[in-house]
DNA sequence: AGCACGCCGACT
DNA sequence: GTCGGCGTGCTC
């Protein structure tokens, strides 16, 4: 039996700590049990990660294990690697890895409220032929990766699921990814009944404990496979064969606290492991996946282009919005007017992140740009005034002429909730309408309530932001009205265009699902913009084409990469300085590594161009959230490992100032 | 991350 | 004369 044993913890210290073994613990001390040690002056949940019986160097006095948490290990060898591996790629500790992978639950406990509905409702469907060709291709895995590409409605699940069937009956196990709020009662039991007992749902609502419960089922093998939101990328099976992520494209598969981790990209890496074949699928997918697709060696696109079900899609129109003086134009008021006399309903929708003021001009719709970025600068009050960009921090006046037409009609602005709100009450005086919004939405029954009034028909109007774009249906609509479709592009990130598209795409596919006479009306101060021009044709393809080879120009991911460093603290001046000493660090490391490598290659391969720099660091577009000051270091580079080295390196040398912490947020998705 | 030790400013 | 700020260092 091992004297000693290796124990990380979720803090940020980068080494393990090595703990003896007391006999009476010599057979439950193991790789993949939780211990609880003794910390310096407190105690800590420690994870075995290792036994030895070398005596260490006499550098430090070993104290022993205080106790034993789980009786049986919940992670293994292949988890450990996994944690090491997210320790390096996330800038994290090994330790906060792993605390993230496992769940928290202390007790077993009773099984989880999954409502065993046993009433096999296993509809024998028949495939479409694309339908049977894309399951073909699945399971002849010619390439690692493959990505169901197709429409709401196209049968993606059912391809899914019968991939999954066939990796299972190999004997090998199935994740089965899902955004946040997708994992319905309906999915659940559509799986569970499918795969009798081979399934381990975890859904959002399960205590720790329960979480712990569903986990061991997996360790233990029990099961065949785990359905589950962004954390199930770690169930631990043994022989893991297949990962499906459905709607690859949603954020919620980025974790948003530290270690700030990708589904995606974890569960790429485990299947490189275990080679195992990782499928995706949305209709609209993310520019990261899409690039991957045209190196078909790697990925291979697997195109739905037909609703199962038949049925037409929407017509979508688009309003210029330039010279209306209302947030409703005229167009759509007839449309309204005449969908509310059928008595059919109309969604509304209004992008949530619209409120931010930035400089336009309500003639030609021009917009204020940071020079160095391509996205729109916000808008400072203090010190009389400034156009701030948050990407780079570039400072610059505001105007009150138009720089592009001479117009003296410029103004800073969003687009509220509530003037909508307001206007539509007086211009539908007669039409029941409800909103549906973040602070709404807080209130479980409240939002329970509304929906269920809205299907039912007793609102006339839904006016309501994100959330009601995401898996909702409602047969009576009949219009689908996109108040501004710009607001998602004013804010300052140059996902913004990719965002709207998505947005836009996922909005039409609700409004046609259920008749032939859906329609969409989109309003907008700039009816060329790609992103409407192209949502609108329906032509995706195009789409990525174009905004690939933005990004390409620009130099942003999917063709480098962000490294978002957060300084947070109390103290605002010590928040700047400590920011600035930070990037005034990592600027002298990019600048070293980059005239060694003007030194070390003449030729055109690494160029110092390629050397990774400090895009820029400001203040945080939320300056301050509870009392934190928070500002950012934004690193870019055309090569991952690059950046990687040069953010590693200094935060190794950078001694972090009390009362500071730092958040490192690899590939972010907002900057916010 | 915590938690201790340690050294300089305004208060019972 | 002390209480308390946060800078520095350590944790097997």
């Amino acid at each position: 039996m091992a004297k000693y044993a290796l124990v990380v913890a979720a803090i940020p210290l980068k080494q393990a700590f090595t703990y003896g073994i007391p006999e009476n613990m010599a057979y439950s001390v193991m790789v993949g049990v939780r211990v609880v040690v003794p910390f310096g002056r407190r105690e800590l949940t420690g994870y075995v990660i290792g036994t030895t019986d070398e005596d260490p160097d006499a550098s430090f006095v070993v104290k022993p294990i205080k106790r034993v948490i789980d009786h049986e290990p919940l992670y293994g060898l292949a988890e450990v690697d996994l944690a090491a591996w997210m320790a390096r790629f996330y800038l994290c500790s090994q330790g906060e890895a792993i605390a993230t992978m496992i769940p928290g639950g202390r007790r077993d406990s009773g099984m989880p409220a999954l409502d065993v509905d046993d009433s096999p409702d296993a509809i024998v469907t028949t495939l479409t032929d694309e339908q049977r060709a894309a399951v073909e291709a699945i399971i002849a895995r010619e390439v690692p990766m493959y990505y169901l590409y197709g429409v709401t409605g196209s049968g993606k699940t059912e391809v899914f699921l019968q991939a999954a069937e066939a990796v299972i009956a190999q004997g090998r196990q199935v994740i089965y990814l899902v955004p946040e709020i997708t994992l319905t009662h309906q999915l659940a039991r559509q799986v569970s009944s499918r795969f009798e007992g081979k399934v381990a749902v975890l859904h959002s609502a399960l205590t720790p404990s329960q979480r712990l419960a569903q986990w061991k089922k997996i360790k233990r093998g029990e099961v065949m496979m785990a359905i589950g939101a962004r954390s199930a990328v770690f169930a631990p099976f043994g022989n893991l064969g297949l990962v499906i992520i459905d709607e690859e494209h949603e954020n919620s598969y980025k974790s948003g606290s530290s270690p700030r981790y990708h589904a995606r990209q974890v569960a790429q890496k485990r299947c490189q492991d275990c080679n195992a074949t990782l499928v995706m699928g949305s209709a609209t997918p993310s520019l990261e996946a899409w690039k991957l697709m045209e190196d078909d060696t790697r990925m291979r696109r697997l195109h739905l282009p037909y609703r199962v079900a038949g049925g037409v899609p929407p017509k979508v129109s688009v309003v210029n919005m330039l010279g209306e003086s209302r947030t409703i134009s005229r167009a759509l008021q007839t449309d309204i007017q005449r969908v509310l006399d059928r008595h059919r309903q109309v969604i509304l929708f209004l992008n949530r992140r619209g409120f931010s003021y930035f400089f336009h001009c309500r003639s030609c719709g021009y917009e204020m740009k940071c020079p160095h970025c391509s996205v729109a600068l916000t808008y400072h009050k203090e010190r009389g005034g400034e156009m701030v960009c948050h990407y780079c921090g570039y400072r610059g006046r505001p105007i009150n002429v138009c720089p592009e037409c001479g117009s003296l009609d410029v103004g800073y602005s969003g687009f509220g909730t509530e003037m909508v709100e307001q206007e539509v009450g007086v211009l539908f005086p007669y039409a029941t309408v409800a909103r549906l919004d973040t602070d709404s939405a807080k209130d479980k029954d409240v939002m329970g309530k509304v929906l269920d009034d809205f299907r039912a028909g007793r609102i006339d109007i839904l006016l309501g932001t994100q959330m009601v774009a995401k898996g909702l249906n409602f047969p009576g609509v009949e219009l689908v009205g996109i108040v501004l479709a710009d607001s998602g592009m004013n804010i300052p990130d140059f996902r913004a265009q990719e965002r709207t598209f998505s947005l836009l795409v996922q909005v039409s596919g609700r409004a046609g699902r259920y008749n032939d006479r859906g329609r969409v009306v989109i309003q907008t101060f700039r009816p060329d913009n790609p992103a409407i021009t192209y949502a609108c044709s329906g032509d995706v393809a195009s789409f990525y084409e174009q905004e690939l080879q933005v990004r390409k120009e620009t130099g942003f991911p999917p063709y480098s990469r962000l490294i978002n460093l957060v300084l947070r603290g109390r103290n605002e001046r010590k928040v700047s300085d400590t920011t600035r000493s930070l990037a005034n660090l990592l600027e002298d490391l990019c600048s070293r590594m980059s005239e060694a490598m003007d030194g070390r290659s003449s030729g055109a391969d690494a160029s110092s161009q390629d050397a990774p720099q400090v895009f820029g660091w400001s203040e945080c577009p939320l300056e301050k959230i509870a009392g934190n000051w928070r500002h950012h270091i934004l690193m870019l580079g055309r090569d991952p490992a690059r950046v990687h080295a040069v953010v590693g390196r200094a935060l190794e040398s950078f001694q972090v100032p009390s009362g500071i912490y730092i958040e490192v947020d690899v590939d972010p998705l907002q900057l916010l």
